[in-house]
DNA sequence: AACTTGTTTTTTATGGACAAAGAACTAGGG
DNA sequence: CCCTAGTTCTTTGTCCATAAAAAACAAGTT
């Protein structure tokens, strides 16, 4: 049976809204709410409709009104506002981490079904739409197989990456003067400077800033495949870094000072220095990544 | 309930086998069937029960024996030897083909499941593998969004392919002599030469060596991601070659000048020379493929 | 021991059921 | 008419059943 997670989401999202509103006053149209929540009208009659058997709004023939203001008890477990592909996803992960996997080993659905408390099918559509990041490989009739996250791959990960940067970086210092990215850049750039100061204490917050930033600059490229591909880099970092915390304060001290440098060159839109500066970057970030990865 | 097509393969396999056999010889061990049809023990089991059932091979307790030669009739018809999931990927080509989706149309579950005779479940599991290539994206709750074939994919595709591909070339020319590649590369030739003498009959043998000449230089880059990629591009391509026949001969019979040039490029091992000609290739095959596209 | 075939257990492929969520119709009221 | 809310119809998310296929186990032969 489907869960009702949207339901539930919904639910929260509309209490959120009403303890902002006065008792008494009259509620948004089931229309508006509807955009309001991102759900379709029909779950939003079925929150107001429980709103209203709990006395928290009240329906009048023209409109509904407020009651009482609702309180934080009556709102679901965050748990419980999960779509299942969504906990799929993170359990995976999760599995993924634990154990220490390697390359070839056979990814079992059925167990994975029993272990995540889900159905084979669930598992098996995530496994489907992970296969694209290319960590697992379907093999006929025999499931799937973790292909490993090894050197290789790491190597080849980055030859792709260099390509598409250096290509973005230029397309983003090629950009006209008006275009929005600048002033996205100039801001990335004073929180670069804010962590900078702050490093020793915050530098756990440098892996958000690094996506924000290069995810910046690729979609510069204006090329879904470009973008796209920062989905694995992305994952893979994210991935990395979990199993991978030696070091961490150091090596984001020294990211935010190339960063700094490469954010600089783009703000001068000088081809040569960008080439240069992304470069550095990402020769340094290779090996970092490489330092980490078995053989 | 699965389909039974593994078996049937695997009967009709055997069947090949057999009719090569002398009646009265033995039969290989269970074990080395299994390798040669490339299906478990179990499958080769349940084919060889059922040939033991027509007499067409004997059990003894030691080994079995081919009684009379297969005939041709024993066989299964090719279309029952497909799995549903490789039947729902041709449909739903063939289905994408057939009408002119338009950027942004809805893909309905439901509705590919009865037009496919499968289960919604089969038409969701292509969906999710199909997804990999961007044509087609998932709407949360709402099933799965057409995004087109547009003059934008076309030049982003064709933006990756160019670096992609350069990159692979200069890789192709700097193997080592006794690479493996150098005599595929050849005999690709002397298939370009000798289809070069025949493009009026034979034109639309050109999309096969194409394929297969473009693969080769890619496999060079020993890049997963470059050569995945290859499986949009030729994706792209039959897709393409399907709904625009006109000027197909004339388009073929340059596209070979082209990679001929580019070949004797690549003999060459000339750098320079390597990057033109396949530059020019690929934007000559850019030109083509926009010619024929929407805005 | 290395291979054979026979048997049992596990896992995958496919279809189908069904509640949740979305979409498309209604009919009233300004 | 546009916008409200009520109703019905369609589609999607999720689980489960079951035969096919694979894998693991067992025992016999050379």
């Amino acid at each position: 049976m489907k869960s009702d997670t949207v339901y539930k989401k919904a639910f929260n999202a509309l209490l959120a809204y009403l303890s902002e509103q006065q008792p008494g006053n009259p509620i948004e149209s089931e229309n508006l709410l509807k955009q309001r929540l991102g759900a379709s009208r029909t779950t939003v009659r079925k929150v107001l409709g429980v709103l209203a058997e709990r006395g928290i709004v009240k329906a009048g023939p023209v409109g509904r009104t407020l009651i009482r203001p609702p309180h934080p008890s009556d709102a679901f477990e965050r748990a419980e506002t999960l779509s299942t592909s969504v906990q799929v996803e993170k359990k995976f992960m999760e599995w993924l981490l634990r154990a220490d996997r390697k390359p070839g080993d056979a990814i079992n659905e059925l167990d994975l079904a029993r272990q995540f408390g889900v159905s084979t099918s669930g598992i098996r559509e995530f496994l489907n739409r992970f296969s694209r990041f290319r960590l697992i490989e379907r093999r006929a009739n025999s499931g799937w197989c973790f292909m490993g996250f090894t050197k290789d791959f790491a190597l080849e990960l980055f030859e792709v990456r260099e390509m598409f940067e250096i290509r973005s970086a230029r397309a983003f210092a090629a950009q006209s003067p008006d275009a929005p990215g600048w002033t996205a850049l100039k801001s990335l750039q004073k929180e670069h400077l804010a962590l900078q100061t702050q490093i020793t204490q915050r530098f756990h917050d440098f892996s958000d800033l690094d996506e924000r930033f290069h995810r910046l600059v690729n979609d510069a490229s204006r090329n879904r495949f470009i973008v796209d591909f920062y989905d694995l880099i992305s994952l893979i970092f994210h991935y990395h870094y979990q199993w991978n915390k030696s070091d961490e304060a150091e090596r984001n001290r020294i990211a935010i000072a190339e960063h700094l440098d490469y954010i600089d060159a783009l703000l001068s839109r000088d081809p040569a220095r960008v080439e240069a500066t992304c470069l550095f970057h990402l020769k340094s970030a290779r090996k970092t990544l490489l330092a980490s990865v078995g053989p």
